[in-house]
DNA sequence: CGATTCTTTGAAAACAGTCAATCTGTGTGG
DNA sequence: CCACACAGATTGACTGTTTTCAAAGAATCG
């Protein structure tokens, strides 16, 4: 599991072979069923968590009880809740997998020292915030500027490895639509 | 000027003197009058913006011609567009002063050098894209699960000081509502 | 004061949500 | 292998919200 790791970060940075060592040394691989939670609201984040396989979901339950997904991740991206893993105060957030899968996780401590020894890895992480800023950002812009249909396209063409691996009504959640809505949009251009 | 920015910075990180020193050399100040672009879509983005006084709002236009505004930011507080400062491509946001104001900016040249020589520089920066991140993640949140008078309401509260400085079509742009919605919502719960 | 920008209003149309019911596919236990 | 349960997806009817367009009132500024 680690090479698809290594694979993924030696993509685009190079990190030091001495570097990816202590990275590999220090990582816990683990297993996850479908369904299983990695992170219950009102429990504290604190792990890195990059998914070798499956799919996960970050979402959040609102007041009267209506989940609302934050974002998806599936192999080769991170599922964190990065207000909890910073402040280390309890998370609002679940994260939930929605298929088997796989994940390679270090605890905070850990990659914190990782961070600290290896500027390569440094390098690395500051820019995985900054991508992740900038996608948030350009969602954003996306809610507030587009209707539910275009933003419903968008989704299905930006992030069409996600799309065909979650349920529509999570999709609908997502996009910040009622599961109905989403089902209208699909029908209203289904012969198109 | 660059009182209001030393302050600002070391009530929340203990930057040597020696760092400030550098910080304040290789500052420029200005002064920015009302209406005032600071960046026009199709410009590269090179500086880092802090304000020391005024008004400014980092808005998109749509295909529409629509003006979508990103967000508001006043005395101390940053204004960047990060999409082109981070990848030196051309923006696809403009900058413009609501009011009058001064600000201080470092070119991006000089803002990565002090990065690699001074930690705590280094330290401060990554915090505040941390929180602007999951101040992103907050804003991405009510956008999905809060209807527009939520929405008014939350920022009213969240943001006092840059609502009472902002015209209400810009509040309503940034709340992704028309501004006939916003004077409404208004007008329903006035004598509340 | 006049010009401009900002805000509000009304009426109609478009859009999205709710509720209840039905349909579809998947998988599990008998 | 079938029947059943269950989760997911769709549909209809209705209600509520938001946009659009056109117009008119405020407020602000030179």
């Amino acid at each position: 599991m680690f090479k698809i790791f290594e694979k993924y970060i030696l993509q685009t940075n190079a990190i030091p072979l001495a570097d990816l060592a202590i990275v590999r040394e220090s990582c816990i691989e683990k297993k996850v069923r479908k369904g299983q939670s990695l992170l219950h609201e009102g429990e504290i984040w604190a792990l890195n968590c990059f998914i070798t396989s499956g799919c996960f979901r970050l979402y959040r339950t609102d007041k009267a009880g209506i989940e609302h997904t934050a974002r998806f991740a599936i192999e080769n991206w991170w599922i964190t809740d990065l207000e909890s893993y910073i402040s280390q105060k309890p998370s609002e957030y679940n994260i939930e997998a929605l298929s088997s899968g796989t994940i390679i996780v270090w605890p905070k401590r850990v990659w914190d020292d990782i961070l600290k020894v290896s500027s390569a890895m440094k390098i690395f992480n500051d820019q995985l915030l900054e991508r992740a800023y900038i996608a948030s950002q350009r969602r954003i812009f996306s809610l507030i500027s587009n209707n539910a249909a275009e933003r419903y396209f968008e989704f299905q063409k930006t992030y069409p490895n996600v799309f065909n691996k979650v349920p529509l009504h999570m999709v609908a959640s997502y996009l910040g639509i009622s599961r109905e809505t989403l089902s209208r949009i699909r029908r209203e251009y289904a012969n198109i």
